[in-house]
DNA sequence: ATGCAACTGCAAATCGTTTGCAAAAGAGCG
DNA sequence: CGCTCTTTTGCAAACGATTTGCAGTTGCAT
């Protein structure tokens, strides 16, 4: 038993068999990405980064995010009016629901519609290289503030 | 028989109740998005206008997209990768489907999504204002260039 | 017609993201 | 370890889409 959960995977095993190199900031970032729990713009992963090494720049931040995604080891993500922001590939495919009043991002997954969007693209012509699916709302009843 | 179809509502009437100002480019700009088959963004729109009023800036298509977007006259699309792009509000809601090869926009709609999306949204405590469906695809089997 | 707030075009500003470039630092090798 | 060959970096400037300040124009209710 305690099989590591599907949390932390070993990026950097992955990058250097690709032929990249692991330098100091990716290092920092990737270590970012792994702790983080909600889905951090690329500003936010930057002042974390920065805490840990001052040197650290924007431009980097953006360009490993850049590189990550095109290795699929993130997801990108444009919600609604912010800028773009991200999370690690590793867990189950899941979609989002967005909290209109505090911002919260809710994963939430659902078989029945993955299906019947495959279904749907498939009457169509199509095969779905990928979707993106989000639901924005607000708390229903309780006026709970926060 | 051979009643109006939902096409081409009236805004200049729904703009005057709301005390808006009809002006010649909004004129243009309503036309153009009457007329509109696809899902154009401001620099189409721009163009076409163009075409009519030499004089029409792209800030005042900016500015009447909001205008319109605010009314609920139209709706905003955010596809991946371009520039935001609209479409009259009039018709059935509907989500859509994006050719990645060609960019086509392939409309479609499903009742049992839609219901396991209230559902979902239910059962988190929420309760949907809107949402966003999109899935990006390829045709299947055919080479069909074009 | 008159008057004034709403609207416009223009240029400049903003925001998030990307890029050119010269300096800095990984990695394989000896 | 040092050497060399690349890749990667920080910085500042460029970018594309959209927004905004401002001074002049226009719609439209008197
Ligand atoms: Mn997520
Ligand atoms: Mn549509
Ligand atoms: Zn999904
Ligand atoms: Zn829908």
């Amino acid at each position: 038993m305690n099989e590591p959960q599907q949390t932390k995977p070993d990026y950097e095993r992955e990058l250097r068999r690709a032929g990249i190199r692991i330098t100091r900031p990716r290092r920092v970032i990737l270590d970012i990405l792994s702790e983080a729990d909600s889905h951090p713009d690329a500003m936010e992963i930057f002042q974390r980064a920065s805490v840990i090494d001052k040197s650290i720049s924007l431009s980097t931040v953006y360009r490993t995010m850049k590189l990550l995604e095109g290795m699929g080891a993130i997801h990108r993500h444009a919600f609604e009016g912010g800028p773009a922001r991200f999370e690690q590939a590793s867990g189950e495919h899941h979609d989002h629901l967005i909290d209109l009043d505090t911002g919260d991002v809710i994963e939430f997954h659902s078989n029945r519609i993955e299906e019947l969007q495959d279904e749907i693209a498939r009457e169509l012509g199509y095969e779905i290289v990928h979707h993106r699916l989000e639901l924005y709302g607000r708390r229903k009843g309780g006026r709970k503030k926060k």
